[in-house]
DNA sequence: CTAGATGCAAACGTTTTGCAAATCT
DNA sequence: AGATTTGCAAAACGTTTGCATCTAG
């Protein structure tokens, strides 16, 4: 049974409040205000176990660390290929994607996700 | 200029050899047969390199180290939550994907991928 | 001759692990 | 009381960097 913990519900609004695709250290920092005894390894475990449970969605990246988010609407990212800044791409999902699928060869398909990747304003700027 | 060496060679027959998402340690195992002296370092620089002139394909996988394919028709992935391993999806490209994108954002689009989540059969079964 | 490539070792950022001590239920 | 969670330190992993040496053009 998962047991309730100030580290695991800290972990919990921290994501909350942080809103969009933050990474561990983001979410460790901003736990960190109210309890700066929490370690990094504390904050990852309760992520990954926040996730499980589903109060939360993880978002491995390509090229950069895990974004969690609190739970929302599917949609879809981009990456600057230069800062490495990870945003929500303003597109509609695609319906049905997954019934495209012509042949799983077995594979049970649990989700997908689709990454853009570019150059940010700022960083075509500069 | 890009200089030709047999170093950069060598890790250009071995993607093309090794044909679909190689990565950069399977890149350097094959290498190695040939040229035990070759550090991972320069073929690590020399991916980057090609994968820049165009010569092969880097992509960067959610959760994974990086595959590396000799150029081939555009495809997407799924990757197996449980031993990490990337297949190629059977399935048809969506034509006209990145026009779906309402508003870039002042973002300069390059590209995207598609990435299934997912058990693949060998996992399931055991 | 010299810009560019190499190999080494060491650092990097992210994440995971082993383990003893602490804490929920 | 007993299973789970914590915090620490250390390791793992994939990748990049600094630097002295070497080499292709």
């Amino acid at each position: 049974m998962v047991r309730h913990t100030i580290q695991r519900q800290m972990v919990l609004d921290a994501v909350r409040f942080l809103k969009c695709h933050a990474t561990a250290e983001q979410i460790y920092n901003e736990v960190c205000k109210d309890h700066p005894t929490i370690s990094r390894t504390t904050v990852y475990r309760n992520l990954d176990s926040l996730a499980a449970d589903g109060e939360i969605r993880k978002i491995d990246t390509p090229a950069g660390p895990a974004l969690y988010d609190h739970i929302t609407d599917e949609h879809y990212h981009i990456r600057c290929r230069k800062c490495g800044r990870v945003f929500d791409m303003d597109m509609d999902v695609i319906d049905g994607l997954q019934k495209r699928v012509k042949n799983t060869h077995g594979f049970e398909i649990e989700g997908y996700d689709i990454f853009f990747t570019g150059i940010c304003p700022d960083c075509r700027d500069s």
